[in-house]
DNA sequence: CATCTGATG
DNA sequence: CATCAGATG
């Protein structure tokens, strides 16, 4: 008899051997960064750890990444997620499959904490602020305003709000990176097509932008658009229509950092060559 | 950039090239067969379609075939299932992706009806009668009694009964040739462990079991049965731990025909090495 | 284990 | 288009 059918393979990602994980930029005193920080939006850790998407930690070895949309449990998380050397942190929210957010890092942070603190906004797993010594790192998984933004209301009137005052409490204690998948593309540049986009699709109405230029009003500085203000570069495409392929893009990964330590910052980067999922990771090369 | 991932590829099911499709079986009067008639349980037309596994078809070329579960909408069906040679009709059943019988023949029927008549069996597509001149075609798919045999009493006590009756009023008219996923196996030999499902798993529940007898009692023979009394061959195996490979599967696919023609019957044949499904093809090879 | 749907993005 | 859940078998 002939072998069975095979159950479904999935083909492997594009392997990394071709990108450059160097970080050459040197900060205004000439010093090289000594802390690596990033954050990427998985699409699923279970999908993305079956891809071995993995691979790319080892390689850019972070000194702490933050992931969104886990969209697993705690007890489902793949063992192969234990990273050698990382300490890890899940916040999985109540809804099966839906959000998430999980934290590796190499020094064990001061404290770990899930949530703002605000029961409304708590329940979905989207929040995790580790605290170290000389900052507090806060990573967030922002509510996608959904097709016919359902709920754009929440998100810029609820979420937005209540989030930027939990930033700018940490901030008065001491200086905040703040990253994550903050579900807007702030201005007509960080996607490719705002006109066709503007007011109808979650990420790039007036409301959600309206809230992020608020926050870098308040004391923070988005890293990327500070550094590079003319560069047009993506860190999400939709699954849909080859959009990748195609470079259709949206800049919805952020580092953001409290204005008094953009200093320390040597550069921030989007890793558009990495696949693995719908977003690439961003990361955050720093001298502290 | 390298390339995108790709979508997941589905692995080829076995080639059918070793397989023979040949019946050499003559009746009493030493005639060869002239009408080859199949059922099969295809368990989704449209994963069975991207396995091609409608190549089976094309090899047996049988004049009739009719399926069961093809768990969806008639507009859904892909447009690579109408082969040639065959008209074909569906009978889909209202909860989507559920249940669900086809039937293609190279002959038009003289009509072709949907159910039995009875509007509490009739609204999840399992049954299919082609009118031929010499002979009703009624292919079925038989409801599963589930998962604690939650079902158990709807299937044997109306649905069973009910077409039972279904098929003796046909049989007044003309004979008939009942074919389908009859889900049950009728003797221990039907299944490889008949002592663990007894009165436990759904198909070898006593109750389903007493329903074929009475069937059989009603004027029908069990074609394969009647042909090789002692011989254990199966229909379906479960997806699950392999039963397939190691032959752990259960009888629940037949060709069931009014005595007065079983005279007519050349062979009955389980083609337990095509693949595509959890079930293979039944088919019946007469001289009419 | 494999097929669907439906939610979500 | 892709991930996950849940129903069904």
């Amino acid at each position: 008899m002939p072998p069975a059918a095979k159950k479904m393979k999935r083909e492997e990602i594009p392997s990394l051997d071709s990108v450059s994980f160097e970080c050459s930029q040197v900060n205004k005193e000439g010093k090289k960064h000594n802390l690596v920080l990033a954050s990427w939006n998985i699409n699923g850790i279970r999908a993305w750890a079956e891809k071995k998407a993995w691979k790319y930690i080892l390689k850019e070895s972070p000194d702490v990444i933050c992931f969104q949309e886990t969209k697993c449990s705690d007890k489902d998380v793949p063992p192969e997620c234990n990273l050698p050397g990382y300490y890890s942190y899940y916040n999985c929210g109540t809804k099966p499959g839906y959000s998430g957010t999980g934290l590796l890092t190499k020094k064990k942070p001061k404290k770990v904490t899930m949530g703002i603190g605000k029961e409304q906004h708590d329940d979905e797993g989207r929040v995790i602020t580790a605290e170290f010594d000389e900052f507090f790192f806060v990573g967030a998984y922002v509510p996608n305003s959904g097709r016919g933004l359902v709920r754009l209301k929440y998100r810029t009137q609820e979420f937005d709000k209540d989030f930027r005052e939990y930033l700018m409490v940490l901030d008065k204690q001491k200086p905040v990176i703040y990253c994550g998948d903050l579900n807007v593309a702030h201005e007509e540049i960080d996607l490719k097509n705002p006109t066709s986009n503007r007011n109808k699709t979650a990420g790039f109405h007036d409301d959600e932008r309206e809230q992020f230029t608020e926050l870098l009003s308040s004391g923070f500085v988005d890293t990327f658009r500070k550094l590079y203000p003319a560069e047009q570069k993506f860190s999400y495409w939709s699954y849909m229509g080859n959009a990748r392929g195609k470079n259709v893009g949206w800049r919805l990964d952020y580092f953001v950092v409290s204005e008094r330590i953009f200093d320390k910052v040597n550069d921030s980067v989007i890793r558009a060559e990495v696949h693995g999922s719908d977003h690439c990771p961003v990361v955050l090369f720093l001298n502290l």
